[in-house]
DNA sequence: CCAAATAGTATGTGAAACAGACGAACGGTC
DNA sequence: GACCGTTCGTCTGTTTCACATACTATTTGG
């Protein structure tokens, strides 16, 4: 246990990263959350002229090309509260980029759909965005930023067909039997 | 304003052109949100006795492997606000998991170490998380599942040494000069 | 010893998520 | 056509959370 002084003084340890043996690199979570947060940094601060940030961008894009369902699917679609994409709808719909049309097949149903506005800035947009992404992506090679995009895509669409409650629990119940020791009774 | 009406027409889209099943998909963005949101949302299941859901293993498990430095490079690393870290340590350690422990080389330091318990926690919680990686990565083969968590890391090692912030505002900069005429190709 | 800087903490504010209730519109059945 | 039950979107209230700010303790350098 070297607590004396581990040849490297706690200070200032600031963005040099000594290619440590960091546990945490093996961590799928913490390598998820840290780019997902770098792009959406960086989505935000490219489309912050939007309205709701990077999510607003994915309204409008969805808008955009006229994706099917009502607002409540483009809310689960998009990961959002439906009472979230509503007032998300609303501030697109104030600055004239996008509308809302009851679907005449079921009116019930409001189709979000872009203005004429709404479609050229998505366009200007989408072209940032894609920029964006290869900035995320740039410390891969080209094949491998094909790779990973596509692994992504594959997980991604098979985990949003899932319900993840359901899986979440089936998962649980399946550890639960597993446990020989299952817990330390932490006490909150 | 070049061609003002699309030859697409607004109406009623009843029979959606099926030859892009969903446009979402190309999203880097979205691709990544939906990914991150279900492992999230089973980590948190499993980890739910825990105080800090997620992030609170999270914690728990830098503590237990005595990570350098204080809990202010710590929240860095997690990508939480060092305010948010103070109580979710707080949560830690009335729970008797973690302890808060004075760097004797800068006393103005907290390094944050696991208790016993929390040591026997961790290793409990941990072959879970193992599994709730594996049931987010099922979709994919065994080696393309190796393949992706290499790639990924690389990717979240990388994006974590750069300062986000001025990676956000150099690809603004960047991209501004360019910005008079963006390319329409969506997706190549 | 004093001044500047840094780590952690406390506090206030605003935004966001979530649950629940409501009106509108549909699909049946009678 | 008139009654249910259901679904969709909206509204409202509550609660949690992140962020900025100010403050204390401690170190460093002159």
């Amino acid at each position: 246990m070297p607590e004396t002084t581990p040849a490297k003084p706690a200070t200032v340890p600031d963005s040099v990263p000594d290619s440590v043996p960091d546990a945490l690199d093996r961590d799928l979570g913490w390598s998820l959350g840290v780019v997902f947060r770098a792009y959406v940094r960086i989505a935000d601060a490219l489309v912050a002229e939007l309205p709701g940030g990077a999510r607003g961008y994915q309204v409008l894009a969805a808008a955009a090309q006229e994706l099917p369902g009502g607002q409540g699917a483009l809310a689960q679609r998009l990961g959002i509260d439906k009472t979230v994409m509503t007032y998300l709808v609303d501030d697109l719909e104030k600055a004239g980029l996008v509308e809302r049309r009851p679907d005449p097949a079921d009116r019930r149903n409001k189709r979000v759909l872009a203005t004429t506005e709404g479609r050229a800035t998505w366009t200007s947009l989408c072209s940032r965005l894609e920029h964006a992404e290869e900035h995320v992506l740039a410390p891969l090679a080209a094949d491998e930023r094909d790779l990973f995009r596509e692994l992504l895509r594959k997980l991604a669409v098979r985990a949003h067909t899932l319900d993840p409650v359901t899986s979440a629990c089936e998962l649980v119940t399946e550890l639960d039997p597993a446990q020989g020791r299952p817990r330390h009774s932490v006490r909150r």
